[in-house]
DNA sequence: TCCATAAACATGTATATACATCTAAGTATC
DNA sequence: GATACTTAGATGTATATACATGTTTATGGA
């Protein structure tokens, strides 16, 4: 049987079926609308989260932070360099020498106050397009779907 | 009334609720779940989903294919030169000079071909994970989530 | 005390992502 | 046919992501 590259293949599992393809195919488009509704004051919707969680939690030790963000180490030490840079966050030692401790500065819970009616604004755009089932279905899923990447 | 970083704050939103934020986290855990599964044959998540997207549509116009993966079209440009170095790919000329047309090599349909029962042992994980119920849930969610990013 | 091990974080490297802007090529209007 | 406009991609820059590995500090025996 002869078949050339310019068509189609049936042979293969339909992507439209990947959690991973799906996950990160929503993830772009989504990022690309919070990114733009923060775009005002400076921040991505990456670094908006970091601050929320701080301003939640208080100062926390980086490795809790890791964990707390569901993000690998390496790439939160890479991702506190910009808000190191603009201030918005404070680095501290404990008496541990080996642990860091987070923290906002004042500057980066200023910024967080004037960025949380962004955020309000664009979620509850989401919260309306998709309809309080539907969002609660979202996280409820997406919260499982993390349990089963990252058991316990 | 006094408050230091120290001390958790309640007045913020709770990130738990963030459509983004809970993307972001669940694609990062998935994707190093799928990246670890097709790491024996050289491929991370993305790579398998483009090579697997041109493998069921064949050729296709650069643009397209940026739609179809809901990938902003310079993050398409980067993200082919991994594929194109590894010559898993190639980039021809339409007769419209401006458009590149994009499709798999020999060499990138046989490392697909290894990697599908790769993308199919962890995927099953997800699915035994979640449960069909879930994962349609998941599916679902996704697909309605991306089209109030990006409606139309 | 000294050494092995572990814990917490940093660094080298590669990929992924997208906005602002630029270039090349096609289209339309006159 | 020259000029304005539009379309398709590429490039400059910055952030996001994580594996392999390195460094520093703490801990637990021998």
């Amino acid at each position: 049987m002869f078949m050339d590259d310019k068509q189609p293949d049936n042979s293969y599992p339909d992507i439209q079926v990947c959690a991973c393809a799906n996950l990160r195919r929503a993830t772009r488009l989504v990022t690309q609308a919070y990114d733009a509704a923060l775009r005002p004051v400076g921040l991505r919707a990456t670094q908006f989260t970091m601050l929320a969680v701080l301003g939640k939690r208080g100062q926390m030790r980086q490795s809790d932070f890791a964990d707390v963000l569901g993000m690998d180490g390496t790439t939160l030490t890479r991702n506190l360099q910009p808000l190191l840079k603009k201030d918005w966050i404070r680095i501290d030692r404990d008496e541990d020498q080996r642990v860091r401790l987070i923290s906002l500065t004042e500057p980066g819970r200023a910024l967080l106050d004037t960025a949380v009616p962004l955020w309000r604004e664009v979620q509850g755009q989401f919260q309306t397009g998709l309809g309080k089932t539907q969002m609660t279905a979202l996280l409820s899923t997406l919260s499982a779907t993390a349990n089963v990447a990252q058991p316990g």
